[in-house]
DNA sequence: AGCTATTGATAATA
DNA sequence: TTATTATCAATAGCT
């Protein structure tokens, strides 16, 4: 289709060749298009000029990936590599482990248990019951821990009040000492211990719960 | 290029349709055949006809694989990477979904609860106790099956034994008249009740345990 | 890039 | 599906 017969073979003349290489790429491009509106195709086409340039044609109802993914499925030929292989084989590992995980959980929660064998529900039984044990066992140590913060907290409140009661009573005296306008007095309450600010003496206790 | 000019969009006549497909498409893998030949290109075209029929070329001097990661270095379009991405990101998580069922069926049997609030370790309390109560409800049905089981097994036994006996004596019966070299014994045996075959009459009762 | 003579592809048909 | 062929479309060679 041009002024003269020509054969198939590599153009040796490199701009010639590389004439006909875009003039040619166009047509096929051209021709991938139409056969896709008319025939209702998907087509993917990927060219490589040999300077590397590249240029693609995909049909605009998909996209090369979902015709990579076709192609592996209707050819066999795998093109992601083992890599993938293995991430498909792990998920499928994984979810397997998780509806085992899944159909436990149910029975321990007394689901899906018509069709057990009496055996299976003694195991769980068991199992709920060691489970209850352990967590009452839990229980009373939180609770003995409550416990021992409370006594604790009596104590410190003791403590507290004690120290309340000599602040008053310092407080009260220089009070005292300053209606005398002494000097003397202002210095003692300067002085006054630091441990008179009232503080918690066990901090956080609370967060133990 | 055709008996008459044509427009293109998709060619409503389905075997028409079906027709120019395969023209059209032997026509393109030829052109790509010839880019390929004629000016050093490296072609990858793949067609899928809309009955999900494949077709592909692949210059013969490369390989699928081979243009598709040249088609990711030059278009910087990721293929199996993106694939590679998903199936990570379903991986992880799933193992999420994992972990977090594993951790519950942990704290159910008792588990890692060191660390566990006293509000969390009354949830789980009331589960356990939840399941042990449905557990035992079952328990306590495929009991009464059980007991329903025996007792068809005892009646059983009483009418096997009622007929045992009957059989005894019938066969007692029988000797004695043979003994007596009687033609009628012989018949009376051959006539002797179907229902003395000894014979389960609750079968396989211990199947629904 | 355009042009166009010519070949090649194919629509209609059998 | 294959074969034929009148026609149209693509393009080789040239500017």
């Amino acid at each position: 289709m041009g002024r003269g017969k020509i054969e198939i073979k590599r153009i040796e003349n490199s701009s010639n060749r590389q004439v006909t290489y875009s003039k040619r790429r166009n047509g096929i491009m051209k021709k991938a298009k139409e056969i896709t509106v008319m025939c209702d195709a998907k087509v993917s086409l990927i060219i490589f000029a040999s300077s590397g340039k590249m240029h693609e044609y995909c049909s605009p109802s998909t996209t090369l990936i979902d015709i990579l993914d076709q192609y592996q499925k209707t050819s066999g030929k795998k093109l992601w590599d083992a890599k993938h292989e293995n991430l498909s084989n792990e998920i499928d590992r994984i979810k397997k482990e998780n509806d085992n995980m899944q159909i436990e959980l149910r029975h321990l929660k007394g689901e899906d248990i018509t069709s057990l064998p009496y055996k299976e529900l003694m195991a769980i039984e068991d199992a709920l019951e060691h489970g209850l044990t352990c967590i009452r066992t839990k229980q009373m140590d939180v609770l003995d821990v409550t416990r021992k913060n409370t006594k604790f907290l009596e104590e410190d409140n003791k403590q507290l009040n004690f120290i309340v009661n000599q602040q008053q009573i310092a407080y009260d005296n220089a009070r005292e000492q300053m209606d005398g306008g002494c000097q003397r007095a202002r210095e003692y309450i300067s002085r006054m211990p630091f441990a008179f600010r009232v503080q918690p003496i066990q901090p956080n206790l609370q967060e133990r719960m």
